[in-house]
RNA sequence: UGGGGCGUCGCCAAGUGGUAAGGCACCAGACUUUGGAUCUGGCAUUCGUAGGUUCGAUUCCUACCGCCCCAGCCA
């Protein structure tokens, strides 16, 4: 007998995705072919470490990295790393071991827009020089208004035409540490009274006596976003620089620093950001679900971050799938959860090793079975997959089957176990229920009594009877306990939230997310699972042995997806026609 | 009376002057020792709206409507 293997690691049998078109490849394709940088492609992944990546940052990865790969080309992994404030060392080893495990590799080039704070300030006092750049002693505040508004120009500040050797000394002076936080910034000269505010006279650098998680002490003053992004693609001598359409209107900037400086002219193309249904990607709405312990924290399994998503058992192949198939565009789209769910079952239906667990028990006595005694039975390690093998199992008189599939009225259509009928016992025998034992106090169904037909064992009647009802089951001696945690959407499906959304996203949080069944039985294969392996619950779902909490004496699933379920819809349809 | 974007089936998304791909969802049927999987069929006379150009427009032009982003010394 061999155990079903706890699934397998890479079977290889990620979809062949015929990549449909997007405007980025067009774009791509359209410089190969006219010989744009010598048809040389290079992108990169730019993520701030000051938090968790999610599966809105998969989709970037999967661009990048994929788009890269395609052309023969090359993908950075960038941290894009200007704020000591809201930066640690820990997201960053926590960033790399995500991209890591969704199956992607950067290889040497793992940079650090503070890598490039040297080179930075050089090219500050290069714009300084050009009469580009000044130094302001305005205040946070009064530049906020001498920005203007969105319909009125800005004015300019008066310190925007100092002399080039008082801006040098100033700016040297902001270096050096002689000035306090707050008490000047480098702006660039462009123009108060563009309709793009990104244009009138941004920030360049801010003083900020902090210590950053790689630089230490060395710096105290540091470079804003836009005056380090586009520099630090250049520096990487990066082609295609891909980020989400809020950045849309820095471009211009971007650009603008590439002809002041005169540098390697990488281009900025802005696709639309990923909005999955019945969940949040904000980063903002995930941490209030952490803080407010809504949530055990980033990686349970109902928050949408990569490391949730591993915890609650998705594959990276089923992650890469998806991102594959919603495509990039630029209009704002919010994707079907169900979608990401459909590239899981697809992935996991060919590779994930067939068990039976019973997650709700009622026990079950054959009658005619002889006590004392067992057999061991043949079942098939996964039906999709005839490598995968079987296994044997113990079957006896005593056993535990799942409580939903009894019912002592069975409805229209119900074809599982009622009193007088008969099912078949997946790969063991056909049995029928004869008599139904209830607790004298509550009524509650708890014990059914049965019969099986020694002629039909492995699950095949001789006589050609048919049944319509197959169910899973475990044996009662050899059952191994368990817990089970059943997850569920974080959101309620958006058409029951309706109107109150706008007020607050918590108020459509489903009440239902998390179910945690204990005492639930499991066949004895299941004993000491590792950690993170992978299982076909019979009938139910995907479930993920936990990797926190799961060990040897208290094995712990995760239900990563469940099943497609017809009967449920059934079901549905039968109660709301009776409604 | 600001600037930048976007509007193709319930949800994504190709197509961009020659008469609407595909996926998900959904519906129906076949098959089935998972009500799973698989298979078959159905599912936009129409591309935000209204005009115009053209033999012909989702693709070009004009106007309008709707939605998103921008006023951090965050990214």
């Amino acid at each position: 007998m061999s155990k079903p293997k706890p699934d397998s690691p890479d079977t290889g049998n990620e979809p062949e995705s015929q990549t449909t078109s997007n405007f980025i490849r067009s774009i791509i394709d359209q410089d190969v072919a006219v010989g744009k940088h010598g048809g040389r492609v290079h992108t990169r992944f730019p993520p701030e470490p000051n938090g968790y990546l999610h599966i809105g940052h998969a989709k970037s990865i999967c661009l990048n990295f994929g788009l890269a790969a395609d052309h023969g080309g090359l993908c950075n992994l960038r941290f894009d790393d200007t704020n000591p404030i809201k930066e640690e060392a820990e997201y960053v080893e926590a960033i790399k071991e995500d991209v890591r495990w969704l199956g992607f590799d950067w290889e040497d080039r793992e940079y650090y827009a503070s890598d490039y704070f040297g080179q930075l300030h050089e090219w500050a006092v290069e714009l300084i020089r050009k009469g580009k750049a000044y130094v302001d002693d305005l205040t946070a505040e009064e530049i906020r208004q001498y920005r203007g508004t969105l319909t009125e120009a800005g004015k300019e500040s008066p310190y925007r035409d100092r002399t080039v050797e008082e801006n040098l000394a100033l700016f040297e002076s902001m270096r050096a540490g002689e000035l306090a936080d707050g008490s000047k910034v480098l702006r660039a000269k462009i123009d108060m009274a563009a309709g793009n505010l990104n244009m009138r006279d941004p920030v360049l650098y801010r003083i900020l006596h902090a210590s950053h998680h790689r630089t230490g002490d060395d710096w105290c003053i540091y470079p804003m976003y836009d005056f380090a992004h586009g520099q630090s693609d250049s520096i990487e001598k990066i082609t295609h620089s891909l980020c989400t359409l809020e950045f849309e209107d820095h471009r211009p900037l971007y650009d603008w620093f590439i002809r002041e400086l005169d540098i390697f002219p990488s281009r900025q193309i802005e696709f639309a950001r990923l909005n999955l249904s019945q969940t949040v990607l904000s980063k903002r709405k995930l941490k209030q679900l952490v803080d407010e312990g809504l949530v055990s924290g980033w990686d349970d399994p109902r928050m949408p971050t990569i490391s949730a998503l591993r915890r609650r058992g998705y594959t990276p192949e089923s992650i890469r799938d998806f991102a594959d198939r919603i495509g990039v565009a630029k209009a704002d789209s919010t994707v079907d959860v169900a979608l990401l769910e459909h590239c899981l079952r697809v992935d996991l239906n060919k590779r994930a090793p067939r068990v039976m667990a019973v997650l709700e028990p009622l026990k079950v006595v054959i009658e005619n079975y002889p006590e004392g005694e067992s057999e061991l039975l043949e079942a098939v390690n996964n039906p999709e997959d005839p490598e995968a093998g079987s296994r044997q199992i113990p079957f006896s008189r005593e056993l535990w089957i799942e409580k939903n599939d009894f019912r002592e009225e069975a409805p229209k259509k119900y074809f599982r176990l009622a009193p007088g009928r008969e099912v078949r016992l997946r790969y063991g025998f056909f049995i029928t229920c004869q008599e139904v034992v209830k607790d004298e106090t509550t009524g509650e169904v708890v014990e059914l009594r049965c019969t099986y037909d020694p002629e039909t064992r492995g699950g095949y009647a001789p006589d050609g009877r048919k049944v319509r009802g197959t169910i899973h089951w475990v044996s009662a001696a050899e059952a191994v306990n368990a817990e089970v945690r059943l997850y569920d959407h974080l959101l309620k499906p958006a058409d029951e939230v309706k109107a109150d959304q706008a007020k607050d996203f918590k108020a459509s949080l489903n009440p239902d997310s998390l179910k945690v069944l204990t005492g639930c039985k499991v066949e004895p294969s299941l004993e000491g699972a590792a950690r993170e392996s992978r299982f076909q619950f019979e009938r139910q779902g995907y479930f993920c042995v936990d990797n926190r909490d799961s060990s040897p004496d208290h094995l712990v699933f995760n239900r990563t997806v469940t099943l497609r379920d017809t009967w449920a819809k059934i079901e549905k349809a039968q109660r709301q026609a009776s409604a």
